[in-house]
DNA sequence: GGATTCGTAATAATTGAAGTTACATGAAAC
DNA sequence: GTTTCATGTAACTTCAATTATTACGAATCC
C-alpha cells in the first residue's frame, strides 16, 4: 500500500493557510504542496466538518481557518481524517482459532498498543501554533542567513 | 498499502516448528498458516541466512530451527526481515525545500522515531521463547476448560 | 529413476491512498 | 441575468507495496 501522507498535508497546508491573509483556494493550496485540488477538497472536507476551517465558494472563495490554532493538536486532525491505521506491520489474522497465533498476536498487539499510545500522546501536544512558532524560527534563521 | 505481517507470519510459523517434533515441509507450514509454500519458502530462506533455521531437501526434508529459542528476539526477526517501514503514515516529500514543510517535518519525523525506538526496544525484549512458554499457558488453560 | 521437497524467477491478484476527469452547485462580479 | 470563479462529489484511473500463484529447475532419498 502506499503511505498515508494526509496528516502530513494537512498540517503543510494549515501553515500555509495560517501565514497567508485571507481565504487561499483548493488550486492555490494544491499547488504548493504539489498535489492536485480535488484532492484537497476532499481531506479539506472532513476538518470543515469538525469546525477547524470554513470554506466558501464563488469569487473570493476558498479555505480559511476558523480554529484558534493554539487548540488544534496533532491528535485531533488524526482523529479528524478518521484515524487511518498507524502501522505498517501487523498480525496476518487478528481473531485466529489457532493458539499458537493468539499468543504471537498478544505479543506483537502488546507492543504496536504502547507504542501507538506514545505517538498518540505525543501527538497530542503538539499544536498549530507550535508548528508555526517553528516555522517562524526556521524563517528567521533562514532570512538571517540569506542576508549574511 | 498492505501491511506487512512477515513477522507475525514468521513468529507463527516458528512457535509450530518448536512444538513440532522433526522438520516441517513449506507445504505444512503454508496449510497451518493459510497461505502458499513459496510465500514460506520465500521469508523462511531469509531466517536460514541469518541461521535461524535450516532447510533440506528432498524426501524427509523441510524446516527445522537450528538456534536457541531463548536468544531469537523479536527485533532480530524485524532485522532479518529486511526492517520493513513500521509505519503506515509518514510525510509527503522527505527531503522538501518549503520551509513549512520542513517544519511539518520536523515534528511528525521526531514523534514517529520515538515511537518507532519503543516498538524495538519492546520488540528486543521478548524472545521466541517467551512466546513458546506463554503459548504453553494458553494450551494447559485451554485444556484445563476442554476436560472440565 | 521416480517421488519429494526446496530454490527461485516471473507474473498476477489485492489493497488502499492518491490523482484525474467530469459535471453539478452556489456566490460574487459585471 | 449571465458570466466567471470556486467548491462539492461521484466515478474512475493510477500507483505502490505486500501477498499469492504458476512454472520449472535442482537436490535428495527410496
Amino acid at each position: 500500500m502506499k503511505r498515508d501522507s494526509r496528516l502530513s498535508s494537512v498540517l503543510h497546508a494549515l501553515l500555509h493557510m495560517a501565514e497567508h491573509d485571507g481565504s487561499m483556494t483548493s488550486e492555490a493550496l494544491a499547488e504548493c504542496m504539489n498535489t492536485n485540488p480535488v484532492v484537497v477538497r476532499r481531506t479539506m472536507g472532513l476538518l470543515r466538518e469538525a469546525g477547524i476551517v470554513a470554506s466558501a465558494r464563488g469569487h473570493a472563495g476558498g479555505w480559511t481557518i476558523t480554529a484558534d490554532l493554539s487548540t488544534v493538536t496533532l491528535r485531533q486532525l488524526h482523529e479528524v481524517l478518521g484515524e487511518p491505521a498507524i502501522f505498517a506491520v501487523g498480525n496476518r489474522n487478528e481473531t485466529p482459532d489457532c493458539l499458537v497465533e493468539q499468543s504471537v498476536n498478544a505479543a506483537l498487539d502488546d507492543a504496536f498498543a504502547d507504542a501507538e499510545a506514545l505517538l498518540l500522546d505525543r501527538f497530542a501536544h503538539v499544536t498549530l501554533a507550535d508548528l508555526a512558532a517553528d516555522f517562524a524560527r526556521r524563517h528567521a534563521d533562514w532570512r538571517a542567513k540569506r542576508n549574511k
